[in-house]
Formats: structure tokens, C-alpha cells, sequence
DNA sequence: CCCATCTACAACCATTTGGTTGTACGTTAC
DNA sequence: GTAACGTACAACCAAATGGTTGTAGATGGG
């Protein structure tokens, strides 16, 4: 499997959680260490530790030192990337679509191995 | 967890895996049933099976019984739903950038407690 | 009817995921 | 220097995931 396909698993996949789409709306308000966003969940520190690398591996999130706390940011160039994933997936479906509007125009009883 | 969560996490957790999405894109081009699409992969027939059922149950495509054949189709709403989420996302870092922007117009060393 | 095909589903297995606790280490404050 | 804070990381565990095989139920053809 290429790695772009995998870059594409991992960034859907840390999507897929409802508490890590909740830190993404969190981080976005501002910056917050990791220690601030965990006081945030009913979990213990290091499952949110484990979270916000799930998010970094998949490029939503950044992390920068500040003294001793870790600062986590959004990448605002990371739903673009969701984004353009989609895309690839909605331009079948819109050719699809052409096709059919397509065929409307043609003849009836036509081709029977349009498949 | 509210259901429209749930619901958003199957959406994405579905569309993280390659295999799924490959699916995707071939029922794209015209509605196959189970057996034809499981003779595209490098698996089993249950394997296939359990991949269309997690599409199925994301909303990203639907079964229809023809004969003693299952077709799979793909629902065209689905990448609006998934599309939506992200909105749902991006809404937020447009709305940090508009704020950004705005404190570009204002005043030099402000506001300390911007987060 | 009998057989081949397509599908459904259960049982099982290895790996990953999402959580826990505990420990160690760097930084800040006193 | 010491205590408290913030972080990193390992070990462990239950549950989910992604795969397998096997069995059984519908459906269509000769």
C-alpha cells in the first residue's frame, strides 16, 4: 500500500473519535498544553497524551515547547488535506453523474453492457 | 456520546481504511454485487463482506437484492455528510483566522488573554 | 430434483486500539 | 536544593478490528 494511502488512513482515522474531534474545536480556540486540554475529559493524563499523538501522526496537530508545557495547535492546512481526500472521492461521483445526464441524451434501449 | 457523534465516527472510521475506499471507488463506476467485488481483492469472500457492511452501516452505500445477488451501490449523499463534518471543523479554524485577521487591524501589543 | 452460485453468519485468531497505572525526567517556583 | 508541575514512556488489560474457515440458507439453471 502506498504511503500516501496511509497518510490518508491516519488522517481519517484520528477523525473517527469524537473526543479527538473535540480537542481539534478546543485547540482551534487557542493554543492549550496537553495537561490544560486533559483537565477537560474524564480520562487520565496519558490517554489524552495518546490521543494527541494519534492526531499528530495524522497531521492535524502540532506540538510546540514552552518551558515545561507542550503547546498543541491546530495545522490549518490539515482539513484542506481531509478536504482534497473527499474531493478525490466526490470527482467519481460527479462523473457518474455526468455520465448519466449523458446517456439522457443519447437513445433509449441502448448499450446493454454499460456496466 | 450523542448518535449524530456516532455517526460522524463511522462515517470517518470507514472511509480510514484503503481497501474500503477502493470499494468505493469501484461501485462508483457502475453497482457490482458482493461476489464480483470480493474477486477484486486479495481476501476472502467474509473479509469483503465485513467491509461492505461497515460501508453499509456508514451510509456510504446501500444493498440491493437482485436474484440471488447482492448490488452495492454507493449513495451519492454520503460525501455531502462527510463533507458537512469537516465544514463542521473547518468553520471554527475560519473563524481563528477571521479573528487573527481582525487583530491585525487593532492596536500593537494588546490583549494578553487572547486564548 | 439436483447442483452450482451467491449470500449470511458464527466461531476463531492475531493485532490494534483505547484505556489504565506506575515510573522517570526536565522545568519552574520557593 | 527540594517540592510541585508538566511531560514522556513502558507495561499491562479489555474490547474492537480485520482477517480466516466452516456451515447453512436462498436462488437460478439443466
Amino acid at each position: 500500500m502506498d504511503e500516501a494511502d496511509r497518510a490518508v488512513d491516519r488522517l481519517f482515522h484520528a477523525l473517527a473519535d469524537a473526543t479527538r474531534r473535540d480537542m481539534l474545536r478546543r485547540c482551534v480556540r487557542g493554543e492549550l498544553s496537553v495537561s490544560r486540554l486533559a483537565a477537560a475529559y474524564p480520562m487520565s493524563f496519558a490517554a489524552v497524551q495518546k490521543h494527541v499523538t494519534v492526531l499528530e501522526r495524522a497531521g492535524l496537530v502540532t506540538k510546540e515547547r514552552r518551558g515545561r508545557e507542550q503547546l498543541v495547535r491546530t495545522d490549518p492546512d490539515a482539513v484542506a488535506r481531509a478536504r482534497q481526500a473527499l474531493d478525490a472521492l466526490e470527482s467519481a461521483w460527479r462523473a457518474r453523474v455526468d455520465r448519466m445526464s449523458g446517456l439522457l441524451s443519447e437513445e433509449e434501449g441502448g448499450g446493454p453492457d454499460t456496466g
